[in-house]
DNA sequence: TCAAAGATACATGAATAATGCACTTTATCA
DNA sequence: TGATAAAGTGCATTATTCATGTATCTTTGA
């Protein structure tokens, strides 16, 4: 019971984004290198994660000399549990077909599982990206001191 | 992001515990391999659920000849939030450290996940195993002609 | 046309969960 | 008092999922 790394991956690029103010008209866009070299964190694993968020338009990405990647919204815009939800994946938090669970038809866990994780969930949407940055000039000194 | 079988496996066994009524004084002690045969689970894995209900006093197990396990609490004193939480284990949804993260000292996430994950634990604290036996009955029957 | 960037596909390694096996201990009953 | 049926315990193995690595392709700007 544990987020996945790839997750938190996606969020740390969206820190770092947002700690940044990257947009498609400075001077030079996040790089996959940028992020693994401030993270310390494998060049593949942040590639798909990076990719992932292209997909799900909260970064827009540049291929070629001079690319990289900015945020695609505002960081308000950004809502905790859409990027959670997507990362992560959302599928049931108690798997009862595969293999098949003889209760199933009397069984009232499988709907209390599930309204949690959706208070969970809920609990999230409350918060943005901007959210993450409060501490923003920390977060933007962290990212530029440790490459 | 999905609970263990094991977690799972530990609610059955409560139900199954909870829809018979079985007491220190029932005819019958219900035993692990009832468990296997009605849900068709392995009797190893189920062994070291039931033993751990039994560490954290749920459930009372007796050894030897005409052994078993009953509920060692009324159901309705069996919150659901205390069984997730032990049988999961309540280690933190987000890992920082290990390695170490160097957003760390200036991160609002872990925060804000952690407060989360509580609130889905508080949700879980309003039902107990009473609540799963609303269809107590249908969950006999279901029990009684698995095997 | 070259080099720097992301995109894509496949392979490998690591961690953890799930299961299996062997054996011990304990209680009951015949 | 011995056979038997139950849980307890420790270790080995398998399966699954996650994390990472390698290689190659594609795009794009200088
Ligand atoms: S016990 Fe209920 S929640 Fe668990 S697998 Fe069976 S049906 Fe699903
Ligand atoms: S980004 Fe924040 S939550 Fe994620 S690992 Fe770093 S400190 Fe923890």
């Amino acid at each position: 019971m544990q987020l996945k790394k790839y997750t938190d991956y996606g969020l740390r690029i969206l820190m770092y984004l947002g700690a940044h103010e990257t947009h498609a008209d400075a001077p030079k866009l996040t790089t996959i290198r940028d992020i693994c070299e401030t993270f310390g964190l494998s060049a593949n694993h942040v590639n798909k994660v990076v990719h992932h968020l292209g997909r799900l338009q909260l970064i827009e990405t540049r291929r070629g000399k001079n690319g990289g990647f900015f945020l695609a919204k505002a960081p308000g815009e950004i809502t905790l549990d859409y990027v959670i939800r997507q990362l992560e994946g959302d599928e049931p938090w108690i798997e009862c077909h595969n293999p098949y669970c003889v209760a199933l038809p009397a069984c009232e866990l499988n709907g209390i599982v599930a309204r949690g994780k959706e208070l969970f969930y809920e609990y999230l949407a409350q918060f943005t990206l901007n959210d993450l940055l409060k501490k923003q000039g920390q977060l933007r000194q962290i990212f530029s001191t440790t490459p």
